[in-house]
DNA sequence: ACAGTTATTCAACATTGTGTTGCATAATCA
DNA sequence: TGATTATGCAACACAATGTTGAATAACTGT
């Protein structure tokens, strides 16, 4: 009946959480770049020196501190992610609904948190998550033809780029436009990409069920 | 026969093009972000004060120091522009295997300055630039149908954070691919795409001239 | 509940970088 | 050459980092 975590003594744990409450409070207000350790402890109440105990530096809890943040936000944005690789339109388009809107609920949040200026680490966490995603729907293991004319990696790096930028931009744009809107753009888009891509990776035509579109 | 620049004295320009050499040196030594003022004024041989005198800070130096030299580079990485929009693929081909070769040739300058971790306005100026291009390229003058079904500000930045994703990616590969067959791969991928792209958006599908593909 | 352990606080300190100032010196200009 | 002006120099106030030692508080197991 043990925890799964190590008992921790609870002040420690205390303390932790307010360092990681008080870093995503004050990166939501005024940025990551110019939070000092000042800035922390007071906003955690708790000493400077105390910092010292647990974190070498801000990133140190920066890394420590969003992981379990972004564990709870990176499964709700599952970007086409289903049970299976094999994806019907409709399905996509359902999913990238959910995902757009997800993002848009929180949409300070990544917006602050992917911004071209701010956190590089947390972009890159989430760039890679995106990479992930689209590396287990267009698997190697699937490809066809021995020799693609465009290696995989190439497509996944290309596909992920797109989609970040794509909603990058929708998250500073001034007016953006709503979650159903983009989610039916972008959607179109993406699978009118998908027979060409289809054709010079050597990845089965089946793998997007392409059903007819609504009139 | 007055220069184009106003007569400015010669100490300024002397201080201003030794501080912009060692921001240029120091970055390709060890990153903006650890770069300290002392640092730039040591290695331009000048005062620290004199600095100040200058530049109001580190960011300031970044922009109009790079400015010069942004200039000369990014014209030479045209990204498919030709003289009209209209471009046959042959020439696309030829554009790009030359951009990249270019971007080879100056591997070091673009990876740090364009790197994920390193300094968000270069990387941003050269988003910026991509962005333009293309927009030029896929100008919305050129747009038939008068209600595209995916808009074109939306296009403009899927293809142009793909296209960046994969030059960084490829910057930053342990075995990067030879410009000739990145250029051929991304050729490739990006001829194939653009029949989607040219109903989707209304263009014109003269746009490109495809021809027929070497065997 | 008690004694031992340990996290936190607090004050102090050295260090580093920033940004400014006044004055002497040297370079430039007309 | 004389007036102008950029630079060098030294000093300063300030803010943030990172460390230390001793006192205090909170937690632990028995």
């Amino acid at each position: 009946m043990a925890d799964r975590k190590t008992h921790l003594d609870p002040r420690i744990r205390r303390t932790r959480a307010y360092l990681r409450e008080a870093l995503i409070e004050l990166v939501l207000e005024k940025g990551y770049q110019g939070i000092t350790i000042k800035d922390l402890a007071d906003r955690a109440c708790i000493n400077r020196s105390t910092f010292y105990l647990h974190y070498q530096d801000k990133d140190d809890l920066l890394i420590t501190g969003f992981e379990e943040y972004w564990d709870q936000v990176l499964p709700s944005c599952q970007l086409f992610i289903y049970n299976k690789p094999i994806l019907s339109a409709d399905r996509l388009l359902a999913v990238l609904e959910r995902d757009l809107q997800h993002i848009d609920q929180l949409r300070d949040f990544y917006r602050i948190t992917l911004s071209e200026e701010e956190i590089p680490l947390l972009r890159k966490g989430f760039f890679n998550h995106l990479l992930k995603v689209i590396r287990y729907r267009f698997s190697p293991q699937l490809v066809l033809s021995s020799i693609p004319a465009v290696p995989l990696q190439l497509v996944h790096n290309w596909l992920a780029s797109a989609y970040f930028g794509v909603i990058l931009d929708w998250l500073t744009a001034d007016q953006p436009a709503s979650p159903p809107v983009l989610a039916s753009q972008l959607g179109k888009l993406f699978l009118q990409q998908m027979e060409g891509i289809l054709q010079t990776t050597g990845l089965p035509q089946e793998l997007w069920a392409r059903q007819e579109q609504i009139a």
